[in-house]
DNA sequence: CGTATAAATGAACGAAAATTCATATTTGGC
DNA sequence: GCCAAATATGAATTTTCGTTCATTTATACG
């Protein structure tokens, strides 16, 4: 069994690291609609309008990076913003190295 | 001759886009560098020990994301971050879709 | 002018990241 | 136990990105 809660692989230490996480289209989204609160995967999915396997694949990158975290409900998995990002409020996302606040509108 | 100023090709437009010349140690190094003023090419050379044609090309890269812009100082090149970025203070980064405020030490 | 210095460019290549597809895992209900 | 729903995983592929190297442009100076 590998490290149980998140941060195993990949380069979730430097900053640049964990910002190439944000430095996508489709993360990013994520990460703005979680911002609003905890959500179910089917739910991103159908806001998203993506592939289901693509945005497992998104969101494992994102929990690799320490940004979200996944916790089972019933045959669904509900996602949200790890507790180290728990400082964030009115869009704002604590990194860690540093602290990203989100213009309103894209 | 192309559009003169910056964000001329590449993802200059969305925040992922900004985001992604941002996640790159190199850059990002750049970028917190340039943070403390204006900076030649040369200095930002021999500040990050690196070669001179891969500096060019990432600061190209921050240039085509609208983050830094370059103006000529005798053979040297001055460069610094946008005015879009100027909002800056105590290393408070504006992308204009987002700010990003970098903690003192990496 | 010729030359040296400072920086930018472009092509080529390898490495990493994104996407797709097929399959596996987990869970709840019958 | 078996089936369907929800999500994860892995391999294969394509795309994008970082790096290197060789060359070019721009400027100053003698």
């Amino acid at each position: 069994m590998k490290t149980p809660d998140s941060s195993s692989r990949s380069n979730a230490d430097s900053c640049a690291g964990r910002l190439k996480a944000l430095a996508d289209e489709t993360r990013l989204a994520v990460v703005r609609h979680l911002m609003s609160g905890p959500c179910h995967v089917g739910e991103i999915q159908t806001a998203l309008g993506i592939e289901q396997s693509l945005l497992s694949h998104h969101l494992r990158n994102l929990r690799d990076a320490g940004i979200v975290e996944a916790t089972r409900d019933g045959k669904a998995v509900l996602y949200q913003l790890t507790p180290t990002m728990k400082r964030r409020r009115d869009g704002i996302v604590d990194l860690g190295c540093c602290r990203i606040t989100f213009d309103p509108e894209s």
